[in-house]
DNA sequence: GTTAAATCTTTACTTTTGTAAAGTTTAATT
DNA sequence: AATTAAACTTTACAAAAGTAAAGATTTAAC
């Protein structure tokens, strides 16, 4: 009975559970479209057989990967549509006395992710190319942002462990 | 027939697919064990209806996702598990040079997920805490690495978009 | 000692997805 | 005009996962 964020409670088992396969999964970034393959295939006018034909050849080429109810596209998927990777990475460093600021500020911009870091970079944050601009300039305008240096992905080299 | 990274080739209609989906589709970070529920209820020696309820729980609180082969892990599992992250992000600088070998070696190496970059680092690596210690061991000791610097992560401020 | 919660089993049925085969249509190529 | 590739249909069945119901164990709490 392990507490959660508000209500909620865990058995034994069921953290078990977790453990078992937090240890043994991989991280993977994905595009997740929740929708049935029947829903989609409505969508698109044809067949749930015409279309699960093409997810068979998209998932062989791991373009993608279908569940109950989802779909999700791979990195590979987004890297053949737009081009290159979409991610970018901003090292921030902040005045200390203003941190709380700052942190609150930085979660209600449009960003993928944002982790406070030991060492001469204090914050790192993730953003979608297209929007490195735009967050970029709403990261500067922050008190108590002192710099920030943004680094394109221009390839991964490793996906996902 | 859009050529992709080596021999396949898409068609106009798995193109579109494609396009549809990305554009609908929501980034998240997820951790995927590839197993059946069947394999896994067996790894658990439990049946596979039991497991699946368990799941069914889980699924409910929204910490995890099953497909067909595999089960996702949500972030927010993570957060529960693991209590803080477990990421560490180590930059690299590399001799040009010598980059087809740093590449080379860094995709045998343990590590989360590496990135070339611009900017005034060559490369992101993210690694995960436990095996800090001997992933900055390893890429030390590449040919063609110039330095290295470890950021660990104290806590997340925004976790997947 | 009784109660209650957690966990499990067996049996059985449904839903979603995966796949197979045979044949039609359309558009571009030679 | 004949060929070929892409895309689709219908019919049909298989596999993986989801769900339901009725009951057996175990363990901790009261």
């Amino acid at each position: 009975m392990i507490p959660m964020s508000d209500e909620a409670e865990l058995t034994e088992r069921q953290l078990s559970i977790l453990r078992k396969l937090f240890n043994e999964g991989k991280v993977m970034r994905v595009r997740r479209v929740k929708k049935t393959q029947a829903a989609l295939a409505e969508e698109l006018g044809i067949t749930r057989q015409a279309l699960s034909s093409h997810l068979r050849e998209l998932r062989e080429l791991e373009l993608l990967n279908a569940g109950r109810g989802f779909i999700d596209l791979s990195e590979k998927a987004g890297r053949i549509l737009g081009g290159a990777s979409t991610q970018t990475f901003v090292f921030a460093k902040i005045e200390p006395k203003k941190r709380r600021n700052v942190y609150k500020e930085i979660m209600s911009l449009d960003v993928l992710q944002a982790f406070r870091v030991t060492g001469d970079v204090d914050l790192i944050v993730v953003v979608d190319r297209q929007k490195l601009d735009k967050v970029l300039k709403s990261l500067s305008g922050i008190d108590g942002v002192k710099g920030t240096s943004a680094h394109l992905v221009l390839s991964p080299l490793v996906e996902g462990k």
